[in-house]
DNA sequence: TAATTTTAAATCGCACACGATTTAATCGTA
DNA sequence: TACGATTAAATCGTGTGCGATTTAAAATTA
């Protein structure tokens, strides 16, 4: 078709490849997480929670990227499951506090086995260690590039 | 925190950066769709259109890895917008057939500037072209495994 | 040919994302 | 101490994504 505007064409944008991999990832993820019977985005809260303790509404968003917009109803779903409890904090009767309940550290012990499930997925991609390095740090950079570029108002 | 459990944590995880920047590159092209007057998926529906003319729904889901539950919903919003119609193929009436309509056709023109604009985004970044060429080449191939993957009934 | 299976879209329900606004608490300053 | 500005969540509305089901048409097969 049209071969004038070839920096129009899919293959040619860096958004695309970076919206399918995400997508075709979490879809990956979907199986081992129904096990646990919790949301990709819920299970990346866990993952904070599990790492940092408890913590704020925005310290969370600020881990992951997200405001409370996104962040509450999440929250009150993963509330009603029992995972976490949310309360306003003493000091700052605007600030919520979010901290695993029990059972929601205790789910935990059956998410440890998540990463190493998902690499076994890829154990038989022939894929340069040296390549995949390179592709993670510059991953990294790009995300803390736009992390800035988002930032400025 | 928690030092028991590196796998677990947020920066070990692939598919947390790519949800990141899938994300924040989203929002990088938002104030230029929005002269559009489209979303990033609907941006995607009518670079493939313009790429690729005329085609059945299942053939941009297949561009796209989505499925009509997704695009049946986003198509009817491009239709209203009148850049797009849709009808039903006369040899085979389950199919359904998506042109542009002049307006959408036109539309390509404000878009062409798009890329070079996101680019100029990334001007000053300080990227080894040799890593960028890395990466773009493995999160091609990463995108290659995880359609295959996903196929896997 | 008639019954069964397959296929393409559409529909449904739920859970994100996110821009915009609102609410309530705290801060900063005159 | 008032009072406007700032801050943290929550709320609201719209638009995806997607698993599951439904609908209707076409293909296959008994």
């Amino acid at each position: 078709m049209n071969q004038e505007t070839p920096q129009l064409h899919l293959e040619n944008q860096l958004c695309f490849p970076l919206y399918a991999a995400s997508r075709l990832m979490t879809k990956m993820y979907a199986p081992l997480l129904k096990e646990l019977d919790v949301t990709y985005p819920q299970y990346l809260v866990l993952l904070v929670l599990w790492q940092n303790g408890e913590q704020t509404v925005n310290a969370i968003g600020s881990c992951l990227l997200l405001e409370s917009n996104t962040l509450t109803p999440l929250l009150k779903r993963l509330e009603q499951k029992e995972l976490l409890v949310r309360s306003r904090a003493q000091h700052d009767e605007r600030v919520v506090l979010v901290k695993l309940t029990p059972s929601g550290q205790a789910l935990k012990e059956k998410a440890v086995s998540i990463p190493q499930q998902i690499a076994n997925l890829f154990s038989d991609v022939d894929l340069k260690e040296e390549d995949y390095a390179t592709f993670e740090k510059t991953l990294a950079q790009l995300v803390l590039v736009l992390k800035e570029r988002s930032q400025e108002v």
